[in-house]
DNA sequence: AGCATAAATCTACCCATGGTAATTTAATTG
DNA sequence: CAATTAAATTACCATGGGTAGATTTATGCT
């Protein structure tokens, strides 16, 4: 860690000088400006793990804990804005996974698989969003990267259940237990991988997809 | 909050006098006892919410902290042996609503309804075991109760799967995903209570048993 | 009986962290 | 060019988890 361009090193590590810095006229190159901020986050909640304190992410920026409280808000929001990224990162990768499916059973499939392999990728930053925060509401937390993801699979699944002459008003119900069941099976899956990944998704295809019930056609459910 | 009997209320909510208590000789009534505590902990979460503080706790029990360490460990042992408690108490709840159940899809809906029940009763205690802890491992944090109740489920589930000739290795994920569905549809019906209740057991029970996929028998799942 | 040791408890403290107030420096504006 | 505003830091506060050490009582040994 080295220090920074600092023009008068009297602390060695010091972000930089005091007051406003020099040489920035409003609203150009700014370092303190949200994206770095978030960048910063990711990059150190990646590195230390979901538990990494605001004074760490603040330093790996190149700035103090009052520039990341301006540039972000407090601990919450800064869960909050980090699920909204990865919320939308993981929508877009299984939007398209999704979509290139052959079946609505296939789509899926692949947006489990798609969900458990982004969820181990990032799984720090899975694991802060879902459970990193000081959060009063403790629902909220739990349920905020969930928030976004199910606003996105009601309306398919509603849709799917129209077509099919069903039902469509289980679809927000649906949406959560959908996603509760992805997010047991990933921490599950995160703690002791020990079952083969393929299969982990094959099941859990299978229930969501087929349900426990077994009614008919034994055999034909994965 | 009046002071306790102490016989020199020298500070008049001191919990008691220094050193060792008198008239206790070893294993009678032990004050700063596990039960004692637990019960003392349950009670004032139910009373103030998930994020009270070990001290509030200790002092709930009429003891300080250091005793309330002797007794139980810290926050994360608290969280270890609520969640058992809890789940202790939600397995015997669930399983004498699935014993009387007429069919296995009954039994299902039992347990949904069990859970939910439960959860929304017990709603401060419900999130401190799944969300209350310092705990630095946050997989663990989230799976806690989860883990008691998934092997439980697992067996059950593994019979009726071998009953029906299909294969019962799915039954480990399927229990996370069970209590994963279970888990965010409990906590998103916690938050904004608007879906009548037992709309949402049907809806839930009805994704559990018979799958988003509605392969035949248009209509015959609720 | 009397002393040494063990047990149980509290007081007082440490430390990390989230969050904020006051201060300092520089740009902007009249 | 002075006054104001913006952007940043330093220094602080409060809370809460966790622990070390002091204090009092019981217990066991000679």
């Amino acid at each position: 860690m080295g220090s920074r361009k600092t023009s008068h090193p009297r602390h060695p590590d010091s972000p930089r000088r005091r007051g406003r810095p020099a040489g920035r006229t409003a609203a150009d190159g700014v370092i303190a400006d949200r994206e770095n901020l978030l960048e910063a986050a990711e990059k150190l909640i990646h590195a230390q793990g979901p538990g990494v304190s605001l004074q760490a992410i603040a330093a790996e920026a190149g700035v103090t804990k009052p520039s990341l409280y301006r540039g972000v808000g407090d601990r919450d929001a800064l869960v909050n804005a980090l699920a909204e990224r990865l919320a939308a990162r993981m929508a877009e990768s299984v939007s398209r996974l999704v979509a290139r499916a052959s079946s609505p059973r296939a789509g899926l499939r692949n947006l489990v698989a798609g969900y458990l392999d982004l969820a181990a990728r990032e799984k720090h930053l899975y694991l802060f969003v879902t459970a990193g925060g000081t959060r009063e509401d403790r629902v909220q937390q739990s349920l905020l990267l969930a928030d976004g993801a199910a606003s996105q699979f009601a309306e398919p699944i509603a849709a799917y259940r129209a077509a099919q002459g069903a039902d469509p008003a289980v679809s927000t119900v649906w949406s959560y237990g959908l996603l509760g069941a992805l997010h047991f099976v990933t921490l599950w899956w995160l703690r002791d991988q020990e079952t083969d990944i393929d299969l982990v998704i094959d099941r859990i295809t299978s229930l969501l997809w087929s349900g426990m019930g077994l009614e008919a056609g034994i055999g034909r459910n994965g």
